[in-house]
DNA sequence: TTTATGAATGAATCAACCG
DNA sequence: TCGGTTGATTCATTCATAA
């Protein structure tokens, strides 16, 4: 049997029922390792918090994940950076690899690493959809009054490739903020009070994420029963939200303390019930229903007139679903765009009926159809 | 007669402050060679805007119909990432010699390059101070609804090495910020009205920049007396501001056309009283709450069920803050409005909560989430 | 003269499906 | 893979025009 068969084979139960797939558990372990023995794109989303390189001493890795023990001072900044860069392009590349062709990446990082791990991003091959910004509603202020507050941290969010149709939940992002259109900034409060782990009165971790910041993204690129990976799982907070919503997780953390804390935060996480987790969607996602079976069914015959908002123009329907006016036909798209001169037009927002002395846009009957004929 | 030899011409007439430094005119050329001909560690502060490498794709409508007036100069197209880069390494590099030792940069970049500037600034040797984030008051909508709304666009502020003393005036950014420390994240509007400026009706510049934004950096990064370089001057937003403020400019442009632009408007430009200072910087509006905010921080919980103050309606709160009753969903407002059959409705005082014996008002909550975190 | 309404527009990596 | 069809999609602000 060769190489390509075994692959194939490995392919196909990966897609029905996801075997080599540790669904929510924490795997011990170092990072890029550990991701070597998870299959070809098998996960929806993955979340990666990783180290920030912060200049301050310490935090330096090697290509391989591993720890470098002391920093040298006779070390300059070129040769750290390229450590840095060089253990960021393979966890990337690794992740990209386990990434579903549809899937997603977040990735949050300061200005310390952000700049490198964009470029780095860019540079595998993947596909920037926007940067986020995390702006801090309570930020540490900055003692010495030496520069501006740090008051934010930046996230970038990236498809696999340009041509990639990835998950963005518009519709429950427009919900969630009022009916306005998600931004890229979003105002959070760091994460502190009751939801900050403690460990013998102290801080369990550094730099712990806040739940709400998971809440948005999950909600906003996954799908309920979606599997998310974080490669750098810390005290867990992708795995709490991701069960709270009913998605799968998988972690993958190197130090016991972290993976103690955050198994027992995951436990007490509950589930939200089917329905609280439903979201608002967008048409796109509805059944389509051609304007010729309204027709079919009776809800418009034949000869009717349609018009404008406006009353500018008006056509008649034929019984093909068809419009025409004196000097154009097509159908209710293409007529509507030939009359505004428009490159395109939506006939089902853009002709109306009338009705108990109205004009109602042909969109309501469509609406009705639905109603009556969905379970 | 080229651009080094007009410029000694005018110098001979500074000759005791800055010999050689063409102060407060627009040199006319290349970025990096024009750079070449300025003198090492002479200017006090350069501000850069360069090429973003938007990398577009076809026509884009807005549902209206028309189209957007995309970026598609010659000058915003490199080919690859690695041209791209090897140009920021280069200018970056003049701009580092001519820099003086406690001099400072700014760079102003989008997703698209911004990240590669970054990773090139700290590459050349500079010591990165903050990133700043412009959030725009009134960002272009993103029309089809595929990503986050793109709101703002991200500043890096370095200096040339990590211990410089750079200027940066502490007390100024404070009393500018109503005596709050100034942050890393500001809002402003985009460059619109009449600052905008024409010709030939419209608009002269495809990426102008606000002046409130130079103002404020100018205002915290330098002296009166001191000399900005602006090395991608455009339509002169960095010269006019500097005029204004007392500092001396230098402006680089390539193109004729921004060049004429340019030096009438900074002829005209006059200084500013205090009062317009404050009112063009102070923040607009009181903060608002989306609904949704109160679910990602946990106020509510999604399955919560609300009522109205009589109990006439109740709804379930769903994840994305969208509420559902047996037959109909929609957002606070919304679904209010619909089961009252009216036209409107301010859901946060219509619909309320449980709590230890009584029906409050979901503002209530609002108003905590506010207390717990404005300053 | 003042107010109401409508049109225009901004650094944008902006669709999905079927044959 | 390509091309044609269906039909989904916008916020804050400014300026011109109408009332």
């Amino acid at each position: 049997m060769g190489v390509m068969e075994r692959v194939s084979t490995r392919a196909k139960k990966a897609v029905e029922l996801r075997p080599e797939l540790p669904l929510d558990r924490i795997l011990k372990g170092d990072c890029i390792e550990t991701m070597r023995g998870l299959p070809d794109k098998s996960v929806d989303m993955i979340f990666a918090d990783p180290p920030y390189n912060l200049q301050l001493g310490g935090d330096l890795f090697r290509p391989d994940g591993s720890q470098v023990d002391a920093v040298d001072d006779e070390w300059d900044k070129f040769d750290t950076f390229a450590i840095y860069d060089k253990f960021t392009k393979a966890w990337l590349k690794e992740a990209r690899r386990i990434l579903k062709d549809d899937g997603t990446i977040w990735v949050i990082g300061s200005y310390h690493n952000i700049f490198r791990v964009g470029t780095a991003i860019q540079d595998e091959g993947y596909w920037i959809l926007n940067d986020i910004i995390w702006r801090k509603a309570n930020p540490m202020p900055n003692f010495k009054g030496t520069r501006f507050t740090n008051a934010h941290e930046t996230l970038i969010w990236a498809s696999k490739s340009e041509k990639a149709r990835y998950t963005f939940n518009y519709r429950a992002m427009k919900t969630l903020n009022d009916e306005l259109q998600m931004r890229s900034d979003w105002v959070m409060p760091i994460c502190g009070g009751q939801e900050r782990l403690k460990r013998n009165g102290t801080k369990a971790h550094p730099t712990q994420k806040p739940e709400a910041l998971l809440y948005r993204i999950l909600l906003a690129c996954t799908k309920p029963g979606d599997v998310v990976l974080d490669p750098f799982f810390g005290t867990g907070t992708t795995g709490a939200v991701a069960k709270r919503l009913n998605r799968h997780w998988i972690g993958i953390e190197r130090e016991d303390n972290y993976i103690e804390v955050a198994e027992e935060r995951i436990a007490m996480a509950l589930p939200l019930d089917e329905s609280a987790v439903v979201t608002m969607q967008s048409p796109r996602g509805a059944p389509k229903v051609p304007f010729g079976t309204l027709i079919e069914n009776g809800l418009l015959k034949p000869g009717a007139i349609l018009t404008d908002a406006k009353r500018r123009w008006q056509a008649r329907v034929r019984v093909d679903g068809s419009l025409e006016t004196g000097s154009d036909n097509g159908s209710i798209h293409k007529l509507g765009a030939t009359l505004q001169k428009a490159p395109s037009c939506n006939g089902w927002t853009f002709w109306h009926y009338e009705d108990e002395g109205g004009l109602r846009p042909i969109d309501t009957l469509r609406q009705n159809y639905l109603l009556a004929t969905q379970p």
